[in-house]
DNA sequence: AGAAAAGTACGAAAATTGTCGTAGAAAAAT
DNA sequence: ATTTTTCTACGACAATTTTCGTACTTTTCT
């Protein structure tokens, strides 16, 4: 099992970018960051990139003189991981009470619960065994 | 509005014995943190309950020698503002990404889901008009 | 009373995170 | 061809977080 290393909040928003709109310069990720939060200085992005590279979030085609990152995982693969640690941090293990807490005191539509609830029923033939 | 601050992952720890123990010493914080993870200096722990009273997370009554620490907010509403702030940052905003990815990547007992069947149920007749 | 234990306050070091500037190479534009 | 733009690499500074040591005061123990 590869250490898992959390990106901090910054980190994040870039992968958000590189999910939503596959490899990418630094180039591309920096104006998509002006654009969706604030103005943030080329190097700057430049650099966090070049962090998370060493960190193993992201991967990179360097064949070009302008590299080509993408992110090392998959978006539901890190929200798992990110939601685990959450679960642990925030509610002491209890992905149920995290669950309920979302639910209860949050605006759903009907459409989602509708959506949950469809989910839930599908797992009612397979509750837990571990 | 008052500023909402964001307690660091050691912080969350020293809140969560604070809910569960209620109003407590800096000794006693540190032994239980000594217990559930691991030895931490005392002064340490007194430095970062220091800087969380000035944070206003926690309150304190310093009427005796040995200050009495309480958290400042109950464990629910902290949860829910720790919740709101991670759906932001890690699922985009979208709490039904949450959930699903809570309740399907994840094992739940039986009684859980039928918990969590039951507030869905609940919240069908009031699904949100914003 | 005198020593030991238990407290607080405070400064500060180490680690992490976020930010940017500068240097220098490569590509593009004129 | 030479100037301008676009890159990467890298060092470094500021802010935050985590950690602890030292100084000093108040209790407690013998």
């Amino acid at each position: 099992m590869t250490e898992f290393i959390k990106p901090t909040d910054a980190e994040l928003e870039i992968l958000h970018i590189l999910w939503e709109n596959g490899a990418q310069s630094v180039r591309f990720v920096n104006e998509k960051l002006g654009e969706q939060s604030r103005d943030i200085g080329y190097t700057t992005t430049l650099k966090t990139m070049q962090v998370m590279f060493d960190k193993r979030l992201l991967t990179r085609d360097d064949s070009a003189r302008s590299h080509i990152y993408a992110a090392a995982l998959p978006q539901q693969d890190m929200q798992q991981r990110l939601l685990d640690r959450f679960v642990a941090s925030a509610f002491r293990g209890s992905a149920q009470q995290l669950v309920m807490q979302a639910l209860g005191n949050r605006h759903a539509t009907a459409d989602e619960i509708a959506e949950i609830k469809a989910l839930i029923e599908q797992l009612e033939g397979n509750a837990d065994r571990d």
